[in-house]
DNA sequence: TTTCAGGTACGAATCTCGTCGTACCTGCAG
DNA sequence: CTGCAGGTACGACGAGATTCGTACCTGAAA
């Protein structure tokens, strides 16, 4: 209810919800496998939906606050919350990373 | 698709999907906040919804692994897969156990 | 045996979610 | 300026989720 504040990391359900789509779970995945942190486009991911459904998966984990998203205009750029998402939800990332590698 | 396996530890979308509820967490939560993992009926947990609901969200727990029913014909015994978690989905019961504290 | 609380099965109403179609905006390359 | 790729806004549709009503089963107590 109300403007979500997509500002900082909300409560676990939401975090939850954003991260029980397959899709979601890959991008939060990739962005936590890949160490170096940089940002990355939209495009980089290879989801197999439309741009209109991309942009509303990447506005769900924006709003569930483990991304960021940096408006170009043109393009965009998405860059993961690690830290925030580490002193908050200890753990989490680990656990993606793990099933991405199978089991 | 197909039957659910039910007997172990399912996907991690299957778990997020279940513990997005707020009452299924509710549940968790407190089963991994008592150290004891003792057996608990479904009573014990005073969610605020009708018990034809109470049996669809702890089937929902059972079948993502989380849980284990314990049927005696006329009542019911839960308790919680800790070990499995543990094992599968390591720091999973610390998100839920540190949300219930307070951020 | 009768009664009653605890649980389940089935179905319906309602809501949310994932997806896309259409239309539109933005910035860059010709 | 024109064209075009990347993104967004709004609306719609189908699938799934949550909740409950009604009906029924099970075991223990009276």
């Amino acid at each position: 209810m109300s403007a979500p504040p997509e500002d900082d990391a909300a409560d676990l359900g939401t975090v939850f919800r954003a991260l029980a789509d397959e899709h979601r779970r890959t991008v939060i995945a990739e962005l936590a496998a890949d160490g170096s942190d940089g940002e990355r486009t939209c495009n980089s991911f290879d989801l197999p939906v439309s741009k209109q459904t991309q942009t509303h998966h990447f506005r769900v984990l924006r709003e569930a606050g483990l991304i960021h998203e940096i408006n170009y205009g043109n393009r965009k750029g998405i860059r993961l919350r690690r830290a925030e998402i580490n002193r908050r939800l200890p753990g989490l990332l680990d656990l993606l990373t793990a099933e991405r590698r199978g089991t």
